[in-house]
DNA sequence: CGATTCCTTGAGACAGCTCAATTTCGGTGG
DNA sequence: CCACCGAAATTGAGCTGTCTCAAGGAATCG
């Protein structure tokens, strides 16, 4: 099977010390390392659906996807953005009520969900450090909240884009500084989705900040930012982040 | 003190089954009983603002606060709506990024911060229930984002309402069934600020869904819902939530 | 009964939406 | 290498839901 490419021992693996298994010990590392497995969906393709059984959860390896929410007209709300590292799925729970998306071609690091559970238990490290990027999950929630609430659309955008610099520079460590290039995993659709736009007020915003010199396309799916302060001040936030060192 | 009169103990508290404690054994509750300690506040006064240093954490036991986010211009949206029973504070974070303001008299059931996260490794049913409660919040959170992103203001108020009657059902147990009385903590602005609209038009909504007959507005804070099926037609959500029998 | 706070209602303005027409660009096959 | 295709993005023009600004009204409290 082709994800037989993919494995790799947990020791070297990319998200090692960032996701749900970043504080496990060696001997924790063993069980798991028995009951992982990996899968890999391509760009576009549903991981699961609202409503749907989901006898797993996951660690995103590498990739992106999207946890959105349909009415039944057809209006649709990206709540969720999942990015490497981040934690798919609810133990204790065996239906999802939102559709999961990949955006990028993605790898995503399994553990069926009823040994999960149980590990969940007898090894405290997985329980709290679940629990703290549950926390912050909530915390960036949150902050989409009052994005989606209370931001115009022009600061709706440069918000995104801050972010995702954000956590680009997150995995790749070290402060931001100076020019950024940011790769869109989005599409202009994905966007309006996730900021409660319409496709072509996304595509107009981002043209605006485009002939402001504020962002360089350097291609519809890659972002050059000059000066990151610049575009943090399109942002309505306090800039006191602490992105910029 | 005031507070003293408030005091009882873990067995007969109100909200012993719902709270961080609900899964805690008697042996356990005997620790968390020496550490607690009750605060209250008046309707509208602060309980920590953005940025304090936040050294308790608590329960709510009686009474309604709000959690928001208040940009530089003055532009706000609330994030979190505390409800008897829910938890306030972050155990492992010295500061709070959020403003909590009493909404209507307010109980907490208060634990200093360092012992409480102490306890939270000794006594793994704490710590399994205040992630049980985080990820329930997380999907209130989501619901939320909907709101917020995609639907009308009138959707907006009856989702609100929706959810108001939803948490009132839950804690006097029983499914709603035909007419039911809403206690609205919430100020008209503070229904705005919840929602992302001005107050100018919640108002106008609620005079809207009133002259419809969806509402009858008992008191500007005591709605009654003749029908909760057509209040929950207006949402825009599927009406197949359990919430009717 | 003033004063204050909260709420309602009206009239006009405007940000973002809808509908519609192109344009761009990465592939794909001749 | 070129021509063509389809998906994604851009741009325009007009519309509409919500906001802004403004003027009362209702309830509560000294």
């Amino acid at each position: 099977m082709a994800t037989a490419t993919l494995d790799h021992a947990c020791e070297d693996c990319p998200i090692r010390h960032r996701a749900v298994c970043a504080r496990c010990d060696a001997d924790e590392l063993d069980v798991l390392e028995q009951i992982k497995y990996y899968r890999t969906f391509e760009a576009g393709q549903p991981i699961v659906f609202a409503g749907d059984e989901m006898n797993f959860v996951a660690s995103v390896v590498k990739g992106v996807a999207s946890i959105s929410q349909t009415m039944e007209d057809g209006r649709t709300q990206m709540v969720g953005l999942l990015l490497p590292s981040d934690f798919l799925g609810r133990p204790g729970r065996a239906t999802t009520p939102y559709d999961v998306i990949a955006l990028s071609e993605i790898t995503l690091c399994c553990f069926r969900r009823k040994p999960f559970e149980t590990l969940m238990t007898s090894t405290p490290h997985v329980a709290e450090r679940l629990l703290a990027m549950t926390l912050d999950e909530l915390d960036a929630a949150r902050e989409w909240m009052l994005i989606l609430g209370r931001k115009t659309a022009r600061e709706k955008i440069a918000s995104l884009l801050t972010i995702l610099a954000r956590r680009e520079a997150e995995l790749g460590m070290a402060k931001v500084k100076g020019p950024v290039v940011i790769d869109l995993p989005l599409t202009r659709e994905a966007m309006a989705d996730y900021l409660g736009l319409t496709l072509e007020t996304v595509s107009r915003q981002m043209s605006a900040l485009k002939s402001e010199g504020v962002i360089v396309l350097e291609d519809k799916r890659k972002v050059r930012v000059p000066d990151i302060r610049t575009l943090m001040s399109e942002t309505g936030d306090d800039m006191d982040g602490g992105l910029v060192a």
